[in-house]
DNA sequence: TGCCAGGCCGGGT
DNA sequence: ACCCGGCATGGC
């Protein structure tokens, strides 16, 4: 089971190489994406993304200062812009008044009560909080997805039942604690999903994880 | 045409 | 503690 874990990353590592993750300019950019692509494809994270970019309002302040209405217009192709625009509006509240608005200042913060904060607001859930952990602010937490649910159980490493934390466990106690190393594998993952692991199909097709 | 995409919340059991 | 409907655009 570890050493499956452990053989997975470097099988997939060989095959693809590295990742490059995440694509983005800026950790706050990071944060930003990561709502934003909660159940959506990520080319049209990057349209929203580029919208905000061509107006400059990409920074916590000039969203902050928004209306809902008016950030819901430049995120629409996301889908579920609505929800959204008050998602990203919560986390920048969060971030303005516990940490005037600062990531660098939200970075110092002692892990576990981070995680905490992050998951008390309204819009961001385990795998958006450990996202924005990992990629924004460079934590050793490992994040846990539909694809890298789908994959350990179409290799029978997992069953159905098993959630979030159990998941997220199977990595954490077969890997050394490592924030590059968590980045990478969490990447390669997506890859593998996108390319190996579709949803309708039954099995993985002709994934690389099992030659 | 219908299914899928890097989830999460709120109300109901 | 789970289960489920709702949220919505763009690509294939």
């Amino acid at each position: 089971m570890k050493s499956k874990i452990n053989s997975f990353y470097h099988k997939a590592l060989s095959y693809f190489g590295p990742q490059h993750w995440w694509p983005a300019d800026s950790p706050f950019e990071v944060i930003v994406g990561a709502i934003l692509t909660q159940n959506t494809n990520w080319s049209n994270v990057e349209r929203a993304i580029n919208n905000l970019k061509a107006s400059k309002l990409l920074y916590p302040r000039s969203l902050y200062n928004l209306t809902d209405r008016k950030l819901a217009k430049f995120i629409r192709p996301t889908g579920y812009f609505n929800i959204k625009a008050k998602r990203l509006k919560n986390f920048l509240k969060f971030l303005i008044r516990r940490y005037r608005g600062s990531i660098k200042r939200m970075s110092q913060a002692r892990f576990n009560g981070l995680r905490k904060d992050l998951l008390g607001v309204n819009g961001i859930g385990p795998e958006t909080a450990d996202s924005i952990l990992l990629y924004a602010l460079n934590k050793p937490v490992f994040v846990v997805d539909a694809y890298t649910k789908r994959i350990l159980l179409r290799h029978k490493l997992i069953n159905e039942t098993a959630g979030y934390e159990e998941i997220q466990n199977l990595f954490r106690h077969s890997l050394k604690r490592d924030v590059k190393l968590f980045n990478e594998y969490h990447a390669l993952l997506v890859r593998i999903g996108k390319e190996f692991c579709f949803k309708n199909n039954p099995k993985c097709l002709r994934c690389p994880l099992s030659e």
